[in-house]
DNA sequence: AAGTAATAACTGACTGGTCAGTCATTTCTA
DNA sequence: TAGAAATGACTGACCAGTCAGTTATTACTT
């Protein structure tokens, strides 16, 4: 009671408590992306999480708010990531727009992170909140990041002069679109992501570029 | 009363019937893509149908058979647009591929089919069988359309040589998002599908170009 | 034309099952 | 042993799908 809880909270109690947050976290995202939300049963979720039903209301006062918990919570990672990235303004604008690209690939589009993503193509209308959230901390940021890349590229004479109106959508979409077919039409005709991701950036960087080198 | 109204087959009974198919498609699609499938209630459907509830089961014989059969009813105007523009192989590729993108944009991404487009990806996994004959009536056709343009300018020498793998996904890709992003994240911020085609297709253009014009 | 029978289309109250959320009781931990 | 955490049977609301009864349309008869 008196115990001082730091850093990482000491007693057994707050640990299992923890622990116990983030299985449900992880069962609610694996029962909401198989189902959505309106067809997802807590039962389910709480079974996944080795728990039981009343638990998971200890835990979160609602399926709704169960739902933008999670949301939110594995996009912590992502955010983290696309902070981190956007460092390093000594590049030239071409390895920069590859490095964001390559790591776009690798770090958003994950089993996780895409399946987050079509949640929230799909709830998207129905949760505004999670819109606006995913919106402002997520899209924006990116589309800040490629209006730099884009405009030291522009600056450094390795871009044309591109009007620019969604831009940052164009350029992002290959990628969305991959991690959509890989769960919607995979079954019917397999992705292969990295084959893909090269046409992709082959096709974006020459598009942007102002002089084609010869090879 | 006893007008005979020819095309649609003859008594006024069987064209009420028609009529009332329709009106329920049209509002099947409106409640389905306001509130996803699981949530759609039935009632609401006939009831925006201007029918009762009983009916309804009267013309479809479940709530999955009518999410499909109105998925079905509304992809046959695209794949009709789909086969009558493949046509035209006189124009040079740079033409065909703009025809192709601007036709996507007015006729494919029009209000109705982005919802049924939307409706695919997020239920898509739960409803294969709407998966495949997406999968295989739309894109596999798009993607055979995209691969001869780009033979015939990679032939003529407008386009380089691209390894291809997921070409037209990549392609298509732009406007696909354009459609999501304006159902999902255009309260938060505008898209204007005009300006974004622009860039769209200059991008893609200048990406696939052989030597690029300076202008 | 008018009346009547036959039948097709429609209705909406009802049923059976499901599930989010609750809470009295039990189990764990400090 | 106190009190925090967890349980799961239970409740109330909701809704897909049914069906006995009603209404509209056509076909038949005189």
């Amino acid at each position: 009671m008196s115990q001082v809880i730091d850093a990482a909270p000491g007693n057994r109690r707050e640990q299992q408590k923890e622990a116990k947050r983030l299985a449900l976290i992880n069962a609610a995202l694996a029962v909401f992306s198989r189902v959505g939300f309106a067809a997802a049963k807590i039962g389910d979720v709480a079974e996944e999480a080795g728990v039981s039903k009343g638990t998971v209301y200890l835990y979160f006062e609602s399926k709704e708010k169960l739902f933008e918990g999670m949301v939110k919570a594995k996009m912590v990672p992502m955010l983290d990531n696309v902070a981190e990235i956007s460092g390093n303004e000594k590049a030239t604008a071409i390895e920069r727009l590859r490095t964001h690209l390559t790591f776009f690939y690798t770090k958003i589009l994950d089993d996780e992170r895409r399946q987050i993503m079509r949640l929230i193509m799909s709830e998207g209308p129905n949760f505004p909140h999670l819109a606006e959230f995913y919106h402002a901390n997520v899209l924006s940021r990116g589309q800040a990041m490629v209006n730099s890349i884009i405009q030291q590229g522009v600056e450094s004479g390795e871009f044309r002069k591109m009007e620019g109106h969604g831009l940052m959508q164009n350029i992002a979409a290959g990628a969305l679109i991959a991690g959509i077919w890989k769960q919607v039409f995979d079954p019917f005709q397999p992705i292969d992501l990295d084959a893909y991701f090269e046409t992709h950036i082959d096709l974006i960087l020459n598009g942007l570029r102002a002089q084609p080198e010869h090879d």
